[in-house]
DNA sequence: ATAGAAACTTAGCCATGGCTAAGTTTCATT
DNA sequence: AATGAAACTTAGCCATGGCTAAGTTTCTAT
């Protein structure tokens, strides 16, 4: 493989990264709002593991980006592109977790590897998990 | 799921994202050492995409944390450390690989995300990749 | 042997995403 | 209605990993 080639698989991985946080965000936030009615800066800074400033800091950033609006001392809501990212992340993120599970995986270990995992799986290799979990899916519907 | 438990994938995730880059860099510089015979900042930077300003500070710091050396104006060489780093990773990308290959991913989009995948998988997992890859080659074989 | 090109280094800038510490607002309870 | 606790914000620190620009060393080809 030559070097800009290879480049190329780099540049797309760091890419990746660059939305990772957005997507972990929006796809926490509406969970909260649906679970709980509302998105609170202290509920995401208990679910993501880091401080309420991080959370802060994360949240003036996506709102910049126009994924979330927020106003000082109030919860969190998501704009329509957020809602649709928060949607495709969801969607993506079962994927790769009932993969897991298709394939063997522990419940545990896949709910581990699917935060990790789901950010770097393409739309191709997407429609292969699909066809595999409706594979596995048919064959133990045979037994 | 409860906010700590939650909050423990996340944070195993970033664990992931903290030795990622120098699992990168391992794997390369230990890939051109057995293809050129050595690996040269110039050529760091060309593969990853980078500048070699950026490959300078991080291999400074690959070597602050003891994976590699390097002199001034020299070429980079890995520790026994790294280069033990560098052939755990090259093995768990070439499982990642041949599993999308086996799963019915295109070699193209395979390369791809094996690259942003590899990072993220569990050790269980790896070994349900490893079970797959042996189950199709078996089918294969047999037909 | 030397000049010019290529490789390398260094300094300094930026954004992200962590943190702590300190201050402000809101809320719940009395 | 007041107060204390909880939630929230802000400021400022740090490391990582990008970058450009400028300077230095090494290499190569005449």
């Amino acid at each position: 493989m030559d070097a800009e080639h290879r480049a190329a698989l780099f540049e797309r991985v760091r890419e990746a990264h660059r939305t990772e946080t957005a997507e972990d965000y929006v796809e926490l936030i509406d969970d909260l709002i649906k679970s709980h009615g509302e998105a609170r800066p202290v509920d995401l800074s208990a679910y993501l593991g880091v401080t309420q400033a991080t959370v802060n800091k994360t949240v003036a950033r996506l709102q910049r980006e126009g994924l979330v609006t927020s106003r000082p001392y109030r919860s969190i809501f998501l704009t329509e592109e957020g809602r649709a990212l928060a949607d495709a992340s969801r969607k993506r993120h079962q994927i790769v977790y009932d993969f897991l599970l298709a394939i063997g995986v522990d419940p545990e270990t896949a709910k581990f590897d699917s935060e990790g995992l789901e950010h770097h799986v393409s739309r191709e290799t997407l429609d292969c998990f699909k066809r595999i979990i409706a594979e596995r899916k048919h064959k133990s519907a045979a037994e």
